[in-house]
DNA sequence: GCCTTAGTTGCAGAACTACGCAAATAAGCA
DNA sequence: TGCTTATTTGCGTAGTTCTGCAACTAAGGC
């Protein structure tokens, strides 16, 4: 990361994160993470309505998130660079961490409490 | 990724990505990336207000990105895990060698149109 | 040309987020 | 104790995002 981005960079960079900004997207992701599916596909995978996947896959190909391709009838969408799923992970596995030490010091501090996990394991 | 995350997970994943989709967290988090920073010098370098940097990273701290410690009258903020700059440069160069080629199916469609270079060379 | 399947778009209401101001708290200093 | 500096909190307004419904378009088959 440069010393300081600039204004229109972080605005960018800000509006690609916001694609992952939100647990139906982060979803919709997720089923698309190992091969292009139909809008029909992710939305019952996801547990969506198709006109709600839409939308959704609408904004994250407009920024840049994923690409669409059109076959006969159905239209395919995958994720436009593997590294969007390297670093989703490697998000995911610290974040993980993060939340298991968290909870730990927490119920150190208050022992009687169960630790929850929160994220599956990896 | 495990193939089908829970839906508490992709909230809470969700969640987190919240924490980068915002030009000014986005900026915070850039000032951060080297070292810890008190909020008053957060937010002159981000320029914004003391109290919106202070809203900004609470929600940040609340949702694990960040860390506070409080020395005399400062508290610091830092980043929590090293791991998450190096998602966010990954997810940066992913994203403007992308552009640069979306940039450069535009000009060669109309090459007429000189091409911009939105983000700075990292 | 008409029908069906697949997806997109416009719109409106509900829900959420951002931001500033003023007031509150916290730590050290005189 | 009272003052100052640093940060947080409460609250109201303005703006943005999410979702569903209904209407629309696009491609292929009859």
């Amino acid at each position: 990361m440069p010393r300081s981005m600039s204004e229109a960079s972080c605005e960018l960079l800000g509006g690609f994160f916001a694609t992952f900004a939100h647990s139906t997207r982060m979803r919709i992701f997720c089923t698309l993470q190992h091969e292009a599916k139909t809008v029909t596909e992710i939305a019952n995978e996801a547990g969506v309505s198709i006109t709600n996947a839409s939308q959704h896959l609408r904004m994250m190909r407009d920024r840049g998130a994923v690409t669409s391709e059109k076959h006969a009838h159905s239209v395919y969408y995958r994720v436009a660079d593997p590294r969007f799923v390297e670093a989703a992970m490697l998000i995911r596995d610290a974040l993980s961490e993060r939340l298991r030490e968290r909870a730990q010091d927490a119920s150190a501090r208050a022992p009687r409490r169960k630790s929850t996990r929160v994220l599956q394991p990896a």
